[in-house]
DNA sequence: TTAAAAGATGCAATCCAATTGCATCTATGG
DNA sequence: CCATAGATGCAATTGGATTGCATCTTTTAA
């Protein structure tokens, strides 16, 4: 089987990437351009975050070129559109994912310690925080798991 | 009052910095030197983490002088001999701490999303997270809370 | 079908936090 | 006071990310 998993499990055969990254593009409204479809195939075609670098080389694998501004300023504008969704981590590295492929709005995320891989998480989350100092007023909650992804662990 | 809050509520005066910091260098196995005074005493007197910047002018503030490298150094070893604490953040920005100001272990940091300030949390903290994949195996949660803190909000 | 206009791209230069190499200096034990 | 392990200062460098600007492409409307 040579599809990708996709978030309800099913799998995704890279002709199908394609369509689904043109759709989201024309629902959004921009151009639809070969650098947005490119870079949008391939965090569509990703369960995990994937940094810049990991997408440069994920596009140059399918034979296609994108410039690193070029990348930097698409997944810029995905984010903008809420076609991708960006996340910061301890080594100062941006990750991206497609927005399609995970909750909608706040969700977790697990990190690996030993890869430094990040998934999102989905479904429902909560903290119980220590009470805020007076005058702090809360707004949105983080949480990462830390810890050993599957091909790290054992 | 020209004393620094410090995490009991009380005040310590900025020659009970310099003792304290002194102190806790003593404490530590390592040579005690101008620059690892000046800025431990620099963490001590500061309830919000640090960043490089925020030290190196509080440093300048005091009339010392300490170079940008050396400062980087000094820091990474306060974080190795656990009497600094270090905190990663969106803005790419590493922020410092003193040890002795928080809660030993694991703890939740406050982010105001305005002023960019970060704070350590002290008290107890779970989270209910999502149930992870098959074979991720967690190791520590972490959880920051976004919002306002009480000079930016109102 | 074509011509503008708005928008996207490529390239070079730049920014900025952080790191590294190396010569020099200094805190500490003897 | 000396010897030396260890710390510092300075210059150069790294690496992710950003900016300026000329050029190219997508889109819209004539
Ligand atoms: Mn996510
Ligand atoms: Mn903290
Ligand atoms: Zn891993
Ligand atoms: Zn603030």
């Amino acid at each position: 089987m040579s599809g990708i998993e996709c978030c309800n499990g099913l799998t995704m055969a890279e002709s199908d990437l394609q369509t689904r990254a043109r759709e989201l593009l024309r629902a959004a409204d921009g151009r639809i351009t070969s650098a947005r479809l490119a870079v949008l195939e391939v965090l569509l075609g990703s369960a995990a975050a994937l940094s810049h670098h990991e997408i440069e080389n994920a596009i140059a694998q399918r034979g296609r070129d994108v410039d690193r501004v070029t990348l930097y300023r698409v997944l810029d504008w995905l984010v903008e559109r809420d076609l991708a969704h960006r996340i910061a981590s301890e080594d100062r590295i941006w990750r991206f994912n497609a927005v399609d492929r995970v909750q909608a709005g706040d969700h977790a995320h697990f990190h690996c310690t030993r890869c430094g891989q990040i998934v999102c998480l989905d479904g429902p989350y909560s903290s119980a925080a220590p009470a805020l100092p007076t005058g702090y007023q809360p707004e949105r909650t983080e949480i990462t798991i830390h810890g050993r992804c599957p091909g790290c662990a054992g």
